[in-house]
DNA sequence: TATAAAGGTGAATCCGCAC
DNA sequence: AGTGCGGATTCACCTTTAT
């Protein structure tokens, strides 16, 4: 299997063609379902450059529940037995998701709360101020107990403190941020790069294969080759392939952390 | 409807008997399902005094939905449309809560994380520290948008900054937890009164009525007295009720932030 | 009496192998 | 599948005991 590259094509139809038992590490975040109704307005009259792509559109519960199934089904075929699965998400789609995942026969290890350090606030008073989103953390099934967690390492990590599931992380801005060619965000949901370093370095060995179902502009696939890790990426969209492509390639850095494992390796 | 009771009995039986539209605020503290299968050692060889409770007992995923699924769809029939409902759960049980809470037509307002100051670490180093609980803060349905939230008041109590969905707040230990006349802790899942001060101060106006269908040792009760707001417990064990009814009889102090809703009141 | 050391404990899905 | 055992493993508090 190719690795180090992006798979275009549907997300379905493209993980069926994985051999089982193949991968060492899924990352996934699908689409939310998000459900916004009317334009968001901030108190100075702007308007709130929400979530209104086409992909984030299902006519259901029903119909995001099957499409969930169908791609978490594939992920559980494909998983190594020492593998494990993220999958993000928010209050709007993490309880479906979770439920099926459980369904599925996938065994939570861990949810992983990301604590924005500058979330979006609820500008009408109508609510608390949404600070979070859900990672759920999960092995292949309750009998697999040969996942890999790196504990020392993310301890050292953490100044030498047991890592806990909340993570504070800021949101993905200025110049982390992707932009097009018009100057505006290019993704509407590009995840920190930090998020990403503490999943992969927490359940990755160096070398692993990385697979992200839902790459879009590759924060998956940067992080894993800033750690010595490889990578598979499928996108459906050109453009955020082109950005992605563009993006990796232009990595030359590895983060420093990569290279804890080694001395773990050689102890 | 007699208020500031608890009334002995099974969850369900009882909230049947409840009228239409008849409680401003539901906080339910179902159980988890743990599903806890060895004893548990700290490194230096105590054991961990965990949840193995018959009450937590479920034989299967599906038992455990049938049960939420209908003391949840009885709260649904009587919580008033200016109401709304507060479910706590771990990731042990709230993706199955929160999947069956969307179908029943119930709309999430937030997802509350308590993160909790001092959690028991895991001494094994397989996973992060699980340091969260997750609250389910829900109007009765889309449509319905006249729920009672006091924002003006949480952000004062939260230092003239907008409350956020997640709260730092400590376990139930030492002097406020209950002890039996065994010198134990009475009830193994009682939670801090800080965590139902923030959710009755928020989402209650003084005088309204405040439904727990799992009383326990009744936190809610408690708070809901300091607070001036009317409470109904349902709890079917004999000895939760006994030191319910002593702790509630006993509280003479009011929480000062009770008046901070008068001001609200009186502008 | 003051300070230090030791002990207790919390909603926990917490190991791996040999026999 | 159950049992037994060697070995690696913890954080924030507060209470109790020791120096």
């Amino acid at each position: 299997m190719k690795v180090n590259t992006i798979i275009r094509g549907d997300c379905i139809e493209e993980l069926k063609k994985f051999p089982e038992n193949s991968v060492d590490l899924i990352f996934a975040d699908p689409p939310y379902n998000m459900q916004l109704k009317n334009a968001l307005y901030r108190p100075n009259n702007t308007k709130v450059d929400g979530v209104d792509d086409a992909w984030d559109k299902f006519g259901s519960f029903s119909e995001y529940d099957e499409f969930c199934i169908t791609w978490l089904k594939e992920c559980k075929r494909i998983l190594k037995d020492t593998g494990s699965i993220w999958v993000i998400g928010s209050y709007h789609n993490i309880f479906r998701v979770g439920n099926i995942m459980l369904n599925l026969g996938f065994w939570i290890l861990n949810d992983v709360t990301w604590y924005k350090t500058n979330p979006m606030p609820n500008f009408l008073g109508t609510r608390f101020t949404n600070a979070t989103e859900t990672l759920l953390w999960c092995s292949k099934g309750e009998k697999y107990k040969k996942y890999t967690f790196n504990h020392k390492m993310m301890k050292k990590y953490n100044g030498d403190k047991q890592m806990t599931s909340v993570w504070q992380i800021g949101l993905c801005i200025r110049g982390e941020r992707l932009k097009g060619d018009d100057g505006k965000k290019a993704h509407s949901t590009q995840k920190p790069e930090e998020l990403l370093k503490r999943v992969i370095l927490s359940t990755t060995k160096q070398g692993d294969l990385v697979l992200d179902p839902f790459f879009g502009t590759g924060t998956t696939g940067a992080v894993a080759k800033k750690l010595n890790r490889n990578f598979i990426g499928i996108e459906r969209e050109t453009a955020y392939i082109t950005l992605a492509k563009k993006r990796i390639n232009a990595i030359r850095v590895m983060f420093p952390e990569a290279e804890w494992e080694e001395e773990e390796i050689i102890k």
